[in-house]
DNA sequence: TGTACATCAGTGAACGCGCGTTCACTGATGTAC
DNA sequence: TGTACATCAGTGAACGCGCGTTCACTGATGTAC
């Protein structure tokens, strides 16, 4: 009834995703290999097959866990914020991605670098993947309730992906903000990834200085005009 | 005298090179491989060290060629546009960036996805890297020159870098000028990253309507404050 | 113009390594009566 | 409480595949006298 046997199950198996976790991180994605895990486990290889079905199924584990990494760092960012602050949020909770980002560069290439040939995500990482995106839309939504306004208009196409978008969600938010929003989302990632993938290299070698550039113009951005 | 053995080795350097691209393009970056590149030649897999003397020189090449095929798209768009359009300009060369990407995935991954593990780009592919970089600045420099003004400070760890870099390139524009062009930068690539690694998959469908918001929003940072 | 020699492309076997996955099996842990 | 049976973790060998790189060698193409 205990279920140790469940214990000692669930303890192996977690020790196979940290395992994998740091492979991951010395040698990035792509470098996880089922074997050198069951080397560094001292089992037989076969042995990893009682915990996962193949190595994609791991590698599904691996972008959960990440991204619900993330997640946690972003929603802690935000929620050490008072809430009636919506750009001192937007400042942290960006930071705080970067600072996950930097701290753990092969997690996030794992997560926004190159997807892994012939690897299809399944539906089960689609949560935990929203999670830090929720967090920056909850700002954006905040910063409008408290009457912030966007130039429009927004492109039709566009604006029919943001409608869809926002009824998914079930979210208070006008298509100009999430425009506005998905802008600053966009610049957010490019400044991270160039940074962290080396394109920066002999054009803004101070860490993050283009990065913080890049967050000040979009929290005036997303600070927006006076309302209406 | 004529070099017909060259001229035969030279075909054949480029037929290899072909191959790798072709390899990238279907299977990805990582998956470069000496050996099929010799079978579909239908040659040893040793015979390829007549020609590279390694993995290693074989993908710089390939990182050279894709840079410079970038670089053609990007200088042929801006040259396409009147000079005294520098805001067409912009637009016309986001676009082509953009086209050249979603045309070429696996290329635009070689260039802007995760880094090869273990590969350490050599000098070499400096200046091939730069060349869309250097039309977006031209462009940003004649924006300037044309009167266009942009609010400042630049906080000063990054103004240092600008300042280094503006020196090295020996372009007369401002380090206000030259943030808000990197934020551009930015922008455009995240955008075009988010798109072709699918984050944007149930988010913004429409191909590239989050890019043209972006490449829009930042025509309208660009134009600048009228000049003083 | 013809001959001797050097250069170089390409061969094929081998080294030493890696990988994911399957399968029949052993032996321990849990469960039902 | 004790026994019979089912469940399950882990083994070790094997299959079939891939890779980059080296090396001694053959034979053709070019070069110098």
């Amino acid at each position: 009834m205990a279920g140790i046997r469940e214990r000692v199950r669930a303890e192996l198996t977690s020790e196979i995703v940290r395992l994998a976790r740091a492979q991951v991180a010395a040698d990035g994605p792509g470098a996880l290999s089922l074997r050198a895990i069951a080397r560094d486990l001292g089992m037989a290889s076969s042995a990893i097959y009682r915990y996962f079905p193949s190595r994609d199924h791991l590698l599904t584990q691996l972008l959960i866990d990440s991204y619900d990494r993330l997640g946690d760092v972003a929603e802690a960012a935000d929620a050490a914020c008072p809430r009636a602050d919506p750009m001192g949020r937007w400042r942290a909770v960006a930071h705080a991605i970067r600072g996950w980002a930097v701290a753990n560069p092969s997690e996030y290439a794992l997560l926004f670098g190159t997807p892994v040939p012939g690897y299809m995500a399944p539906e089960d990482t689609i949560g935990p993947a929203s999670r830090y995106t929720l967090v920056l839309i909850g700002i954006l939504a905040d910063q409008e309730a408290a009457g912030a306004r966007y130039k429009g208009p927004v492109p039709a196409p566009l604006a029919a992906d943001l409608t869809a978008l926002r009824e998914f969600l079930g979210v208070s938010v006008s298509n100009e903000a999430l425009a506005v929003g998905m802008g600053a989302w966009a610049a957010l990632m490019g400044a991270i990834t160039l940074e962290l993938f080396g394109h920066l290299h002999n054009v803004v070698d101070t860490p993050g200085a283009l990065f913080d550039a890049v967050v000040e113009h979009h929290a005036a951005v997303l600070a927006g005009l006076p309302g209406t």
